[in-house]
DNA sequence: TTGTGTGCAAAGCATTTGCAATACT
DNA sequence: AGTATTGCAAATGCTTTGCACACAA
């Protein structure tokens, strides 16, 4: 997600830059812990007191239509929010809602051929396969994410920090 | 998801077996439609009119925790539940919050295969990738799926039914 | 100036919880 | 018999909405 470029398209079809929606979007931009709504809210807010939730879930909403966030993560905590970059692998633990992310920019393909010691190939995230599939049956596609379900580390007991 | 198989496990792992929730496993077994709770609730009410939405709540989590059911689709009228079989892709609608599958029973693999007329391989769906890379991290993986966000032929306004 | 966007508070829903009654095992 | 499970209803918590005011364009 580019702040910048960003900024350019909702001027271009016609929305206001407001300094919340400002501050949303740098708030999403440089957070990489998939935050809920009201934890953008709680940051945004230090910065600008005068800041109400709503705004944040409008704003939100916007975003979603324009395709520029995805939705993550069930369970614990409500909804989880994130930039809708390269399809990647999120994995959300059931018990703390935490989302972990696995690296994915490389695709599935290029990590099962240096796996396997094939040559690497050009990268075809199943993003490109989807589209193609769902364009068939009339559906357009404005983001998507793979998830994956179970316990964290933390959560299993297992933490060592 | 197999009835006969869960309700083996159910019994195995200590869990009583009633009518509701046998009533409920076999409503997901066969709904194809990606059910809310509700309108799970709803079904097995015409056979079971005593039958409580809370229990239906309990017994989604309880198969949740048992990794049988998966979560799927946001936004528009809460989650939905679908039994937990080999990942696939879910076109979850925007608008109107309905989940289209894609056939993914072959592996994004295979079709890619078959697209550009190499050789089929064995299926290796991205679970198995997802499986390797998590347990590296301390992740248990329960369950997972492929979602991809939209909107439907139908809240396109290309409905032609 | 004009209409979109904001903020507050109230409303709306989905989901969870407490608890007495019920019924598997 | 003992204990997990049920069902109701109340409670919770996330998200949306209505409306008057503010402000970006």
């Amino acid at each position: 997600m580019n702040v910048q470029q960003l900024v350019g398209r909702l001027r271009a079809e016609g929305h206001k830059l407001t300094p919340q929606r400002l501050a949303i979007i740098e708030a999403l931009a440089q957070n990489r812990t998939h935050p809920t709504a009201y934890e953008i809210y709680a940051e945004v807010r230090s910065r600008y007191p005068m800041m109400g939730l709503a705004t944040v879930y409008k704003t939100l909403d916007l975003l979603k239509d324009l395709g520029e966030v995805v939705e993550t993560g069930f369970g614990t905590g409500g909804t989880r929010y994130e930039p809708n970059l390269h399809p990647h692998v999120n994995l959300v633990c059931r018990k703390c809602g935490r989302v972990v992310d696995v690296g994915l920019g490389e695709g599935i393909e290029d990590w099962r051929a240096k796996h396997e010691g094939r040559p690497t190939r050009e990268a075809r995230p199943p993003m490109q396969w989807v589209t193609e599939v769902a364009s068939e049956v009339g559906f357009t596609i404005q983001g998507g994410h793979i998830e994956y379900f179970g316990v964290c580390a933390t959560c299993n007991g297992e933490d060592k920090v």
